[in-house]
DNA sequence: TTTCTAGTTTAGAATTATTATAAACTGTTT
DNA sequence: AAACAGTTTATAATAATTCTAAACTAGAAA
């Protein structure tokens, strides 16, 4: 009950109570190590496959990823396929997008250099510089 | 009629039939100095406002949107709520985007260096490098 | 403990953006 | 003018998301 513990604490320090459901989710989500890119509907496939006794309402699904968005757990991901993508690796990187397959590949940050950055308007700041290379076929 | 000519042969070296609608919505969108950023929703507030005689059908707003798109003539902008935006401007820029408003505002290519990128995966090559500046208020 | 309460989950309805359908219409070619 | 493919249209269908209000539950208070 190591993993849960710290799951559970992940959750109540961003003061989320920590649910039956939500500790399923972020089980499922932060307990690895290679960065995961997924929609709702992918994530409701897998949470409530055929043969999983415990489901989980896609209503909670939405409420649950929004609430660990804002939370930062998750980042969302610029798409133009009107489909939310999120993204479990929260650091600052990069992606490729292949508009004809719509996937998603992340670019180490290190492996883009952004050399010049405007002002932002005033009033504003700042807050993520993303790069997005879409690919074509060769 | 000038304007119109133009605008005709626009869409004629795009092999799309100059019918009304599509002169109707090309004139509006491509006939001005300065870029514009819209929805389908905004475009249709506009070319069908109340008083307008000639009605175009919410169908013909995708379908002509869209085929200007694919004939290179408008840049579909990534974005993270789940609506698509177009903008008029097809020269390569950048964008910040005001995740609050959902305001679009464009920076000049020059403005942004990006200095290093990465190798596109096997297979693939660049299409667009597209960088996208969220902001937040101060 | 039990009781209480605010926070959470849920099924289902509602909404929003978009795409599909198939009949009517129109630009262009013959 | 006839013909035909391309286009437009109203409407239905679909997909993604948000809303609603009732039932449930974690944690605080008694």
């Amino acid at each position: 009950m190591n993993q849960n513990n710290e799951i559970v604490n992940k959750l109540r320090s961003s003061r989320l109570r920590p649910t039956k459901q939500r500790i399923r989710i972020a089980e499922y989500l932060f307990s690895r190590e290679k960065t995961f890119h997924f929609t709702i509907e992918n994530l409701n496939k897998i949470i409530n496959k055929k043969g999983n006794l415990e489901k989980v309402s896609l209503a909670t699904l939405y409420n649950t990823i929004d609430a660990f968005k804002k939370a930062g757990h998750l980042k969302e991901i610029l798409t133009n396929n009107n489909t939310s993508y999120f993204d479990t690796n929260i650091n600052a990187h990069h992606h490729f997008y292949d508009d004809d397959t719509n996937e998603l590949i992340d670019i180490n940050f290190n492996d883009i250099e952004v050399a010049k950055l405007p002002q932002a308007p005033k009033g504003k700041k700042i807050k993520d510089v993303e790069v997005i290379i879409s690919l074509q076929k060769n």
